[in-house]
DNA sequence: ATTATTTTTCACCAGTTGATGAATTGGCGC
DNA sequence: GCGCCAATTCATCAACTGGTGAAAAATAAT
């Protein structure tokens, strides 16, 4: 019925373990079309493509994910729970740790350093996968209704916490503040490699550290200086 | 020779002067090409599509300018030299104006304010414009040369300019904040729309005043907070 | 009117696209 | 061993892709 569930993809004990010795092939494919997908963007790949890439038959990808749309749908979901949970997680921590005392660069860094640390120690599928994230936060009508209904939530929550934290604010500079926030961080995580060419060298869109140690505090001065300018 | 030069596109004499009465034909492909790349990017736009959208046989559109990406280099390098040209006016105007004493915020809007009055007065065209050239500036290694070639010299004056606005400021400092600026700059640009579900329609991606109501204040705040930050 | 030139259309190609159904493979319980 | 069923491959489809060359239409100079 549903393509994207092939009939008995439970590993119940019947059927055929992949001849990858455990690595699941299904994984693969996600591998594979994430980075694929990252770099050129959903109609700039095949599933040939992916399919090579991952070294499977065309058909495999259908019978795993049904249409192709579907496939990219899977690739964008896998690792936006893991990516929330983690968020969610900082941000529960921060405001513990923090008990009624809430700094815009204490919401932010909590906010923004999750998906630093996991591009820097998740894995190397992180890194496609911020880029193609970015791409979708790009793209007017695109995937927004997904982002919506993950990524809002948690974003909600950071623009109370700045609510808290810079009772100044309006809820309309918290959410434009946020906006170019957003703009940043995605820029920033995506590393195109532009910082590269344009600072001939200088600066390397590899180098996280260098963000980390920029981002938080010009993000949070930003927040501030618009919420003390329009209210005096 | 060129297929993007017909054999003699210039308004000679001889030939049929276009049956739309002035109006370009090549101006209107151009119109559509640009709106459907900034919706759908490159790949996901199809030379028919392009044809139908502006009313033409779609071997003219090769006729016209050849390969896609050739078409494509077209739409993007329309607007870039005008675009380029206002930056330029404006970032010379801010400096005559100021004299010696420039302050970060004053630059930032002298970099910042031509785009915003061009989507506001422009015409319709150039918030696709601005859509698609986010969308490349997001894609790495997608008209990455393009984009350094026209853009990056401005942005170099600007960065000269917020050095001596701004002298604690390293040079690293100054090209992570550009990244960070631009980040928020196009994405606010592009218009995605992503604001209005956010805030539930309290913001909108249209209302350009509110944008010009903060980010100026927001990037001059967070570059100023970096200066001081890394040098103490 | 004739002609030269440009613009526009038409018909078409070779290659690719996403997708499918039939066939094959291989492990597992019996 | 046998049959069952999931996993995988193969061959193929209709639709569509970017692109082209020849013909037609439109224009203006002669």
């Amino acid at each position: 019925m549903n393509a994207a569930t092939p009939k008995k993809p439970r590993a119940s004990g019947r059927g055929r373990p992949s001849k990858h010795a455990g690595l699941d092939l299904k994984e693969t494919i996600l591998d594979s079309a994430e980075q694929l997908f990252a770099r050129h963007g959903f109609y700039g790949v095949t599933t040939r493509q992916v399919a090579a890439e991952a070294g499977v038959d065309t058909a495999l990808i259908h019978y795993y994910f049904g249409a192709k749309r579907e496939l990219f749908d899977a690739v964008f979901l896998r690792r936006a729970e893991i990516l929330n949970r983690e968020r969610v997680a900082s941000m529960d921590a921060y405001e513990k740790a923090a008990g009624g005392v809430l700094t815009s660069e204490g919401v932010i860094e909590a906010f923004i350093d999750p998906l630093l640390r996991i591009s820097e120690n998740g894995g190397p599928g992180w890194k496609s996968y911020f880029a193609l994230v970015a791409q979708v936060n790009n793209t007017p009508g695109w995937g927004g209704d997904t982002m919506h209904r993950f990524f809002d939530p948690v974003v909600r929550r950071l623009v109370d916490a700045l609510g808290r934290a810079l009772p100044k604010a309006s809820r309309a500079d918290l959410f434009w503040c946020y906006e170019f926030l957003t703009g940043s961080m995605m820029l920033a995580l995506s590393e195109t490699g532009r910082i590269d060419a344009l600072s001939d060298g200088l600066c390397r869109s590899s180098d996280l550290s260098a963000i980390r140690a920029r981002l938080f505090a010009y993000c949070a001065a930003g927040f501030e200086a618009v919420a003390v300018r329009n209210k005096g």
